[in-house]
This record gives structure tokens, sequence and C-alpha cells, in this order.
DNA sequence: GCATTTTTGAGGTACGTTCCTCATTTAGCG
DNA sequence: CGCTAAATGAGGAACGTACCTCAAAAATGC
């Protein structure tokens, strides 16, 4: 049998009280009786039973996560992951509200932040662009003891406690390695010349420019044979895309390679097919959205670099959870890797996702 | 506040001891109280409350995990992250508890295998070969009601309840695809023309079989110009790793690349070293030990393929106990990727990892 | 309508913690 | 040494569920 705070008690020599003092760090024992409960925890093993405690706690967690209301299959997909992981940790006495803020606009975005904390929420986790308003935002919800998480894009200068998403940068530079290598680049023979172009819905949004930055920085380097051409802007519109797309395409025969840092992947695909160039060029891109996974199947795209919005998902609940426990986090599990994505290491479509909850209340039943 | 099981009572107008009998499916209830019952269950949004339950049931899982006693880095590897996970999962009732067997004796490892119920498990994991001896000692687990989760090697024609790790066979075919296109291939110039050299430790074991089958498919099919050798076996030995390599690259120089589908990365990149060729080849290999992370950074490697042994660690825990209750997985959760790494997308060390333990106890203290 | 079986209710204890209160002991200090 | 403040002990209620017993009520068969 596991021990219990009963066991270190009685090793310790001392009442279920105090045990109960120094476990949970509350005041008014001496050192030398702190030393002694330790060392009777050290000594039979003692672990604390989490779910023991916190129902005795009748700890719930009630967090909020806030994304840009864009129509995005990107955002779209990441919703439904972490409605999925919410409905899943209730059984956890997780309780998860998504809440959408008109992308454009940070002062909704900080008005709905600030009427948080009265909603009885125990943290909150945000997607958004970093503004001076959302910084304040932030600090008010920090300062009322609220642990403020960023997902997917980072918010370095604000006071976020932490960032769960992928290294932008590296991912960039991931695809740049790919890029070049799939165009026979580092071999010095002629072939490895030839054009890329590169795609992004905005050029302001920090992750796009991180990307950029990364891709740059590994063709510059390694592949100096390829030239990069400056960014297209799609603004988040497929017809946009296909125009400048097909537009630079006919002005540039030497194109060999797309790397689409963003997203509209059905609008690429859809102006390549009409261009006859399917499956001629290596194309990159971005996030396992479900366009992306057919694309892939059918060789229109090459590679995706993505990162699993499931684990994702999960890891959003946990670091909430830990955080508002001020709970150390398991840095390996927490990290979000940078997943390439090619058809034949493609994982099998996750139809099943949406019915995870039906599932688990047939079981309940 | 979330509804309890007294609340159910008072909805569906009946006792306590009802709805506990319809919760946990006791016999002696009508069909139109259960029905009652669960209306009540849905109109009120009811979720059981897995900890108060598993407190109740003072339910624990003591698990095994039983590995073969090889000195791979791999095995080692694995093994760290299981018990770093288990120590982590302490906390959730659950311990886990390392066997290891002679890695070339099957009745050992039954002999083990049948000695474990007894013991007092909930649920037994399991990495090794299939052989027939096998196959009954992990009916008898069955039968006696054990849960039995075959590890990173399926163990297909057996009893066992779930497999987890990757498919090897699309393992096969993600190298053969990086190793033909990082060759130049599918271009159809003369570049692609190259031979290239497969190891493997013993083409007995099911998961080289199987990489090795999805290897060749792509090749063949993808890539025509390039010739794949007959595999070299290494047989687990640097030393042999060593010998063979040496002996094929100096008889055969269109070696182009290497594709190493098991363990040895130390041996073989100092055997490339010692001749001049680090750097030179497109060398692909699996798992991502220490060494390979450095060959990597080195640039001695150009790609790793792998999966992640934190998440099979966690995810192994997670289906045990899910399989000891009886309960839904989450699929997209146990997925375990196949993963791709290179120089660009190496996730940062997990150093810390071995002392997620003792930083749980300071937190706890 | 009676006896019998089935179904339901009422109530209690337990799981391992947390978090109270109040009394008692101990240590520190002049 | 006595006084005060600090430290400790003793005990109990609560969290939400499981599981047990015994009695009461309802349904069933004849």
């Amino acid at each position: 049998m596991r021990p219990t705070v009963n066991d270190i008690a009685r090793e310790a020599g001392v009442s279920l009280a105090t045990v109960d003092r120094v476990l949970n760090a509350r005041p008014g024992v001496r050192e030398k009786t702190i030393r002694a409960v330790n060392d009777a925890i050290t000594k039979l093993g003692y672990v604390r039973d989490l779910t023991a405690a916190n129902l005795a706690r009748s700890r719930n967690y009630r967090m909020a996560v806030v994304l840009p209301d864009t129509e995005s299959q990107f955002v779209q997909t990441l919703a439904e992951a972490l409605s999925d992981a919410g409905s899943i940790a209730a059984t956890a006495r997780m309780e998860l509200k998504l809440h959408r803020f008109p992308a454009e606009d940070p002062h909704a975005l900080a008005a709905l932040l600030t009427s948080l904390p009265g909603r009885g929420y125990a943290g909150v986790a945000l997607m958004a662009p970093e503004t001076p308003i959302l910084r304040d935002a932030i600090r008010g919800l920090r300062a009322k003891g609220l642990p403020v998480v960023a997902l997917v894009s980072d918010l370095p200068n604000t006071d976020r406690d932490h960032f769960i998403g992928i290294d932008n940068r590296a991912a960039g530079r991931t695809a740049g390695m790919l890029m070049g290598r799939f165009l026979g680049g580092g071999r010095q023979s002629d072939t490895d010349r030839g054009e890329v172009l590169v795609l992004g819905q905005s050029l302001l949004a920090r992750d796009m420019i991180e990307r950029r930055r990364g891709f740059d920085e590994v063709m510059l380097r390694d592949f100096p044979g390829l030239e990069v051409l400056p960014s297209l802007e799609t603004h988040g519109s497929g017809q946009t895309l296909r125009q400048v797309v097909a537009e630079r395409l006919a002005n540039a025969p030497g194109v060999r390679g797309i790397y689409a840092m963003g997203d509209g992947h059905r609008a690429l695909t859809q102006v390549l097919a009409d261009m006859g160039l399917s499956g001629k060029l290596i194309v990159i891109c971005h996030e396992l959205t479900p366009h992306a996974r057919h694309a892939l199947e059918a060789g229109e795209i090459t590679a995706v670099i993505t990162q699993n919005l499931g684990h994702l998902a999960r890891s959003t609940l946990r670091v909430l959870r830990a955080k508002a426990d001020n709970q150390p986090l398991d840095q390996g599990q927490e990290q979000i890797r940078i997943e390439i994505v090619l058809r034949e290491n493609l994982p099998p479509s996750p139809d099943s996702t949406s019915t995870a909850t039906s599932e688990a209340n047939k079981a309940a039943a």
C-alpha cells in the first residue's frame, strides 16, 4: 500500500495537522519539524495523491480560450481540437470556454480579456497579434492572478506565463532545408539553379516574418544557387492568391519551388492545376488542414510543415492547469514539435476525433 | 456548479442507491428506471468525476513493462522515458515496474509473463519478438483479465489489446522518399543515378523487415535510377558495422546514400569520418538517440526518422489504464507519429527530463 | 388476493486529502 | 522564573463517488 499522510505523521512523530502544514507550505512550523516531516516523506516514498487532493479542494478549472474569428481552416481546426480536448478533460474537473474576437480589433479583444476574471475563470489561453493595448490587458489579468498562455503565435514582450506553439523561425529553416534539398541543392551542379516563390498572408504577422527569416537564412547559407523571390501577399484571400501566383508564374519561367507560409492550400493547388503545373513543382506549405492532406495524397503538395493541433490543445489545458496550481511542467511533454509530413508519413485522418465526446459518454453510461 | 450523483437522483426522482446502480451497471434495476436516470444525466449534463470515483474505489494501477535486456541506446532511452513517465504518473495512482528479459530467450520471457498476474499487476506492456510460446503466454494473461499492450514492435497474431508504436512500413517508405528526393531523384536527369546502402541489425526482426519493405517500395516506384544494395547485417555490434560498411564502401564507389534501419549511429558516423566521407553522403537513420542528435547537429547524418519516446511512454500508461478500466481511447492522442527530424527542426534536448521527478517533489514540498 | 420475487430506498462507511477551530504544549525572552 | 508568542496536537467536516446492508415498496405469478 502506498503511504498516506497518516503514515508520514506516524513516521515523523508529529500530528496529521503538522504534516498538512508542511505539505501545503502553511506557516507556523519550525525548520526542524519541517525537516523531520520531509525526511519521513522521502523515507516512505510518499507521493501526494492528487485525485484526493483535488477532490478535497473541490478545485475545478474553468479556462477561457480566446481566438480570432477568422474563418481560416487552421483556426477552425484548432478550435475543434480545443473543444474536443476540453470535453475529454471534463472528467478531470476542467471546463473550457471558447471566445472569439474580431480579428482586426485589438480594442474589442482587450475589452473581452478584461471582462474574463469576473466570469470565474482560472486561466486564459490566447491567440492574437501583439499590440500595446493587449499588453496592458494581459498585465491586468496577471495582476488578478490569472495565468495567461500564448497560443500558436508568441507574445514575447508581454507578461504571458508560457508560449504553446512552435518556433516559427526554426519552422522556416526546416522548410528552407527541405526546399533546397528537394531541388537538388548542395551538390554544386547547375541543376540546383532556379527560383523559389514565397507566399504569405500578410507580412505583418509575426509568425510569417519569422518563417520567412528562417527560410531565407537557410537558402542563403546552404543553397546560394537558388533565388528566393520577394514574398507575395495574399491577405488571406483565395482570389488574390490565385491572381498573384498566376501572374508571377507566367512571368517567371524559372520558378521550381513554392513556399506557402500561410493558409490557402486550396487556392494554391487550384491555380497550379489550372496552369498544368500540378506535381511539377516542389510545393511546401504549413499546417496539415484537410485540404493540405488531400493535396499531399494527390501529390500536389510535396511536404507540409505542421504542428499537431491535438497535442497543442491538450498541452494548453495541461499548462493552464499547472500554472493555475503553480505546479511544474513536464517540458518534454509540452514541447510542440515541428513536424514534417510527406505523403509517406501522413498520419491516418482523425475523422473520429469529433465523436470522442459521444464515445466517452457511451462508456460512462 | 457541476451536477453530482445527488442532483441526478433528485432530478430522476429516484434514490441515490438507484443512480449508483445505474451508473455502475449493477443488476436489479428496471429498464424504465434506467431510462429515467439516463435522461436526468443527459438533461443535467452530468459527467462522472473520475478523481472522486477512483478515490472511492481506491483504485490503483500497478503496471508491468517488459523490455529486452539489450544495452542498445534505443531500449535504454525508452526505459528512461518509461520510468520518467511512471514517476510523474505516481500522483495519479499509477505505479510502473520495469522488467527485463534475456533478449534471446523466449522461454524466460514466457516464464516472466506467466508470473506477473500473481504480483498484483493491472496491465502489461511488452516489447518482444513474436514467438509461439509468447502467444500462449499473452493468451494466458488476457484470460486472467490483464490487458496486454505491444510496444514498439507489434504482435499482430496475438491477443494483445493494442499496439503502441509506429507503422514501420510507412516509416521505411518515408525514409525512401527522403532518400530519393535528397539524391535529386524524380527529375529524370542522369544525376539521380547512384547506389544506396542499407544497414540493419538483424533481418529477422519484424520491424527491420517492414522498414526495408517500405523503403524498397518507394525506391522502386519513384526512383528507378537509384539502386538499393542488399541489406548488410550488423547484429547490433559496432565492430561488425564498421567492418562491413568500410568494406562495402571501398568496393562500391557509386554509393551516394546510406539508410540505417537500426541502431549503431556512433559506429556509422565513425566509419564515415575515418573514410573522409562525413557529410558527403545522404545518411538517413532511425531513432533520435543522443548520438543521432549530435550527428545531426554535426551534419554527419542528414535526417532521422523517429518516434517520440516520451510520447510513447505516456501513451503506454494512458492506454494501459484505459484498457484496465474498459474505457475508450483518444485515438488522436495515442497515435504515435512518424517524425522526420533534420538539423533544422531538432527539438531542444530534453536533458531536464530526468529531473522531472525531483522537480515534482520540490513542488509538492 | 396472497405469497414471492424484484426493485427501490435509506443510511452508513470508506477513500486520502484539505482546511477549519480550539486546546495544549513548547520555546524564547526579559 | 514567569510571561508571551509560537508551535503543535486533536478532532471534525467536507469533497464526490463506491459499495455495503437491511428494510420497505412495488411488481409478478398463481
